[in-house]
RNA sequence: GCGAGAGUGGCGGAAUUGGCAGACGCGCCAGACUUAGGAUCUGGUCCCGCAAGGGGUGGGGGUUCGAGUCCCCCCUUUCGCACCA
């Protein structure tokens, strides 16, 4: 034994952080005849520093891409950088700082934190999205789709603020009032803006999540949630005494005879015709407009319902009967017809709304025991039953009411079958500067003209004054915004607004097989070796959008033939949020911590182990300052007990024991090390709960400190370095250390993970728990082989069992081999 | 309202299939070493009880020899969507 100098976390991360920077082992490169894994963790914004989040996410993907290194898959791990967004703006504003270059610092700054963590990413992939090589593959997409009808314009509101004469994005929309203006309350303002048609694969992106079997649970309900499929009926009321009629969407046609009015949404076209000449309708029109006004005012959720009657009727094709048309606030423009059928005997909403404006009330669908009474409904039956008054329908049962209706109404040509989605297309337009350029140019005499392909990328300029007032920044970039017109070359205009930043998201993970490839979005070769992505990792608040539009861009891409897999990812982790005194990380609850603080004052192995160890990796974590110092004592622990003991362990070599010569603290330690192999190997395979096999290594660890000085030199040797390999997905820095320390030079990358043997691994005394009935009693030590009836012996033999049996008629014995003996006794 | 999840010591969390509840860590208590200890090592630590023993995984019921785990009802809580017709 020799003297152990104390753990310096700085001399061991620093001796590598450099030479961990220059190498080239972690460059990915397609290898027929070795399986392969694509481990991807989201990009991150380059705000300016990591945060814990970060650490986070990026800890959990390294361990995996380590341990699959050392299994032998050739791994591609990249990272980037989602470079474009408002921040950047926002910083111009503040800091007069070009976005470009406030953008540039931080992915240098954050770059080196990357490092600085040794996580094991493939940096010759790198790419952001804010390179004129990246956005112009946004761009050239943007033409693929507009050729085949996916990117379309259409108008569309957005927020305005009067005081800036600009657009505001939802997150600068504070409480109803611009951020900057906290007095000023935002306008809803029409622009014509771009859109992507995901809807033209509803169908598709609801059906193909059958294909995610790896995906959780939680996320495939809120994308289902999301694309709110639903099937109905679209049903058309005639008008009386007008040529108009108004379509209405349902679900439940069989209820069409209890309706009592048709409400339209305030927005609805339909409003100003009707109200046309009426000598009523300056007033009520003036009266919908107030509806109108309110609702944008108020907040999503409960509002209380409003509505105003037209002064018009609607005639229920299936009865003859006229039925008063209403407009209503809660009935939405955005979803179905923008106009429903209210019946509300069966509906919730009508029934609400029926109440407070006393309009009739009558059941179209009865329940099983006949006792819905539309005197005595204190809220809607929205079951299904069988129909009454229901004209020719009465006695059907609602499913085949619905079945038979909708057939009624396709054959007097008055309605039909309908599905209907909440999801709708994406609007892309973003009136901003840092972000890609629509590439289209408007032109007096051509109208909307593409830019042609061999004229991409159209460039972002940089010298543009970010002032945060006023119209698109681009419009004051002459240069930019005076061009010709591709097809007639006379003077034109470019499009000023750029694109969603979760256009750049949707599809770089595609890129990163081959960033550099020039010609097109995606190199086949490599796209086609490495994808699917094998494991996707990143937060839950991605669950939605960013999964979305990836899945939306995968079935684009594939449609143009530039990729053959039809989902971007086969499994996917969401991991949950770093959480501090009972409330998410922010700047503004003060209660951040920095991880180049921990990285100074612990290092990245501990910050990495802590973020691991703190809760399972799906969970939110709960950072405690004081459990940190728990890891960093572990940290040192190991780091002092291989530094003791490294000189005096055998030489390296294959080991092999024999059993019966073995003592028993080198049997003991044995048997722990191979368990632990075992444990956390299949952890890796299956559940990633890092948090138990951190603990496990620390039982190993405790074990080899009690058992100090009484392992053999061998055992010792062999068990100091299954250590080391097994914490390397973990501390990375101190495992390499100690591997060295170990008498070895190779990286741990490239040494194999450790495999367990079945046989040490096994215990060979077990304690087996002695109950009478169900309460535990006694504990007996026994070998594994004892037959079931020496087992029951053994335990009847047990003087404190056999006081409280006592003679009594024993009526049944449970034996769970090598666990427990239960005598039921009367 | 709809959908998904979670409730276990003072705290974070273990218990992979129904089989010793509380691994591991924090905190706390004690001891060793030490001029010193906020270093290190060792031991203790669910609750009640001197003990024997008893109680205990949000609450209530059930299945079972046996339930943190399975089933039913309820409560609390987190997240997502939310007047979606």
């Amino acid at each position: 034994m020799t003297a152990s100098p104390n753990y310096d976390h700085k001399a061991v991360e620093e001796r590598r952080t450099a030479s961990w920077q220059t190498r080239t082992d972690l460059v990915a490169v397609p290898q027929e005849g070795r399986p392969k894994y694509y481990v991807l963790e989201m990009l991150p914004y380059p705000s300016g520093k990591l945060h814990m989040g970060h650490v986070r996410n990026y800890s959990i993907g390294d361990a995996l891409a380590r341990y699959k290194h050392m299994r032998g898959f050739n791994v591609l791990h990249p990272m980037g950088w989602d470079a474009y967004g408002l921040p950047a703006e926002n910083a111009a504003i503040k800091n007069n700082v070009q976005p470009r270059k406030w953008t540039l610092d931080n992915i240098a700054y954050m770059k080196r934190q990357f490092q600085r963590f040794g996580f094991t990413y493939d940096w010759t992939k790198e790419l952001a999205t804010c390179t004129p090589e990246y956005y112009r593959w946004n761009q050239w997409l943007f033409l693929k789709m507009l050729e085949r009808g996916l990117a379309y314009r259409k108008n569309s509101l957005v927020n305005w603020c009067p005081r800036c004469q600009t657009v505001l994005a939802n997150e600068q929309v504070v409480d109803g009032c611009c951020w900057r203006h906290d007095d000023t309350t935002v306008e809803q303002k029409e622009l014509e803006q771009w859109f992507f048609r995901t809807t033209a694969y509803s169908d598709q992106l609801l059906d193909d999540m059958a294909q995610l079997t790896g995906w959780p649970e939680r996320v495939l309900a809120m994308q289902k949630n999301w694309i709110g499929k639903s099937v109905g009926a679209r049903i058309e009321f005639a008008i009386a005494g007008s040529e108009e009629t108004i379509m209405v969407f349902t679900t439940r046609v069989d209820t069409i005879y209890g309706a009592t009015s048709v409400i339209v949404s305030p927005e609805h076209p339909l409003i100003k015709k009707l109200l046309d000449g009426a000598a009523w309708g300056e007033t009520v029109l003036q009266q919908v407009q107030k509806l109108q006004a309110r609702r944008s005012a108020s907040a999503a959720g409960d509002t209380e319902k409003e509505g105003v009657f037209l002064g018009r009727f609607a005639i229920n094709p299936y009865s003859g009967e006229q039925i008063p048309i209403w407009a209503a606030n809660f009935v939405l423009m955005e979803y179905g017809t923008g106009a429903v059928m209210a019946v509300p005997a069966h509906d919730q909403r009508d029934f609400e709304f029926a109440t407070k404006y006393r309009l009739p009330i009558r059941i179209a669908v009865q329940n099983l025991d006949n006792s819905l009474d539309a005197k005595r409904l204190d809220a809607a039956s929205t079951e299904y039953g069988v129909l009454v008054d229901s004209g020719v329908f009465t006695g059907l049962t609602s499913e085949e009411a619905i079945r038979q209706m909708a057939d009624y109404a396709t054959e007097k040509g008055f309605g039909r079958k309908e599905i209907t989605f909440r999801l709708k297309d994406w609007g892309i337009s973003r009136q901003r500067y840092w972000g890609t350029p629509i590439p289209v140019v408007y032109c007096k005499q051509c109208g909307i003209v593409p830019v042609p392909y061999d004229q991409l990328p159209v460039i972002l300029p940089d010298n543009v004054q970010i002032t945060g007032l006023g119209h698109s920044p681009l419009r004051d970039a002459p240069e930019f915004f005076h061009t010709t017109c591709p097809k007639c070359k006379a003077p034109a205009e470019r499009e000023t607004d750029t694109m969603d930043t979760f256009v750049d998201s949707s599809w770089y993970f595609y890129r990163y097989t081959n960033p550099a490839y020039s010609e097109l979005p995606v190199d086949p070769k490599a796209v086609n070796y490495w994808f699917p992505i094998d494991q996707y990792i990143g937060g839950i608040e991605h669950a939605i959008l960013h999964l979305i539009y990836s899945r939306f861009f995968a079935k684009v891409m594939r449609d143009l033939g530039l990729i053959t897999t039809n989902e971007p990812a086969a499994r996917l982790f969401t991991q949950g949020m770093v959480i501090k005194d009972g409330a998410k990380m922010s700047k503004s609850k003060g209660n951040l911590v920095d991880p180049d603080e921990m990285v100074e004052k612990y290092g990245a192995d501990t910050t990495r182990m802590y973020v691991l160890f703190a809760a399972p990796p799906e969970k939110d974590l709960d950072w405690n300052d004081q459990g940190v110092e728990g890891i960093y004592r572990f940290a040192g622990r190991v780091y002092r007990f291989v530094n003791r003991y490294a000189p005096d362990a055998a030489p390296a070599g294959p080991q092999t024991h024999n059993l019966d010569l073995l003592s028993a603290y080198d049997r003991a330690v044995l048997r722990k090390l191979h368990q632990t192999i075992r444990r956390v190997s299949s952890d890796f395979e299956g559940r990633w709960h890092f948090n138990t096999d951190i603990a496990a290594l620390m039982e190993l660890v405790n074990l080899l400190y009690s058992a100090e000085g009484k392992i053999s030199g061998p055992v010792l040797r062999e068990t100091m370095e299954s250590l080391v390999l097994l914490l390397s997905p973990f501390a990375p820095y101190l495992a390499q250390d100690l591997w060295e320390q170990l008498g070895h030079t190779d990286d741990l990358l490239h040494v194999s993970w450790p495999s367990y043997d079945p046989a040490l691994a096994k215990e060979d005394e077990f304690e087996v728990v002695v109950q009478v009935n169900g309460r535990l009693r006694s504990k007996i030590l026994v070998t594994e082989d004892m037959p079931q009836d020496d087992l029951i012996n053994a335990a009847l033999a047990d003087p404190r069992v056999s006081q409280i049996l006592n003679g009594k008629k024993i009526i049944k014995t449970v034996v769970v081999p090598r666990k427990l003996v239960n005598i039921v006794v009367a």
